[in-house]
DNA sequence: AATAGTGGTAACCAAAAAGTAACTAATGGC
DNA sequence: GCCATTAGTTACTTTTTGGTTACCACTATT
């Protein structure tokens, strides 16, 4: 095997980009927080079907690549505020444009709710 | 545990596409094909670290969604060539924004090789 | 007769990601 | 004294993903 990497710059920048937003939970959290600020316990109804373990991770994750700002509150109980940074409110116009291409690219998919099958994966109805 | 889905049309078509595209190699391979046809070998020396089973895998993947052709000449050695349908080139513009996006929010990244480090993640370097 | 070349597949194994259930701290209300 | 509340964490298990090696078909070349 000759080359350790891939030698294309435009290749190499979405790479980067998919290792940060690329993965089922993600787009979503930032999707949720496009219209403001929103506690832990907000997302995690919001999207029912993510453990707590794994809802803080990828929370830890963005923060960690930029696109979050985390605020805790010194209340009892607890408050934690989640906020989209700059860097994330300028991928939110590209998202939008993703799930616009998927009602496009996919006319006979019912986007009204995505079923959250047994194994977790998400599965969207066929429109009858 | 109340709701079993996410019940937002906006976000569940951004669930859909990210389902569909959403990983390592994907995007990639979709990127590579933007310029015209290709082999299975041409792209596996392309994305050298991928392996062939995967590679397989993904393309499979892409071609059961409707994103890839694939074209397979009875010929000795056999040569099978991929090409994006009109649902991926209408995707592309979308890759080309995540991957600006990358470079303005990581100006700090270096974009022009992505090293593929020991357990197969990309990383990029920072810029010195 | 052996080898190269292409696009795979099969069996097997390792690593990463994700799920589950129980547990914590600190306070207010009953 | 007991329970509820919130945002997690921990330990453990299962699922998913990815990697490795060997192998195949079929022909041309050496």
């Amino acid at each position: 095997m000759a080359r350790k990497y891939i030698d294309n710059p435009n290749a190499c920048s979405l790479v980067h980009t998919m290792n940060i937003i690329g993965n089922k939970w993600k787009p979503i959290i930032l999707y949720l927080l496009s219209n403001g600020s929103m506690r832990f316990g907000m997302l995690n109804a919001l999207i029912p079907t993510i453990s707590k373990k794994v809802l803080t991770n990828q929370l830890k994750e963005l923060e960690n690549d930029g696109l979050l700002l985390r605020q805790s509150f010194a209340e009892i109980p607890p408050r934690v505020e989640y906020s989209l940074t700059e860097k994330a409110v300028g991928l939110l116009p590209v998202l939008r444009m993703l799930s616009d291409w998927a009602n496009e690219a996919y006319p006979e998919m019912d986007f009204e709710q995505c079923r959250i099958i047994e194994n977790g994966k998400a599965s969207v109805q066929q429109r009858v």
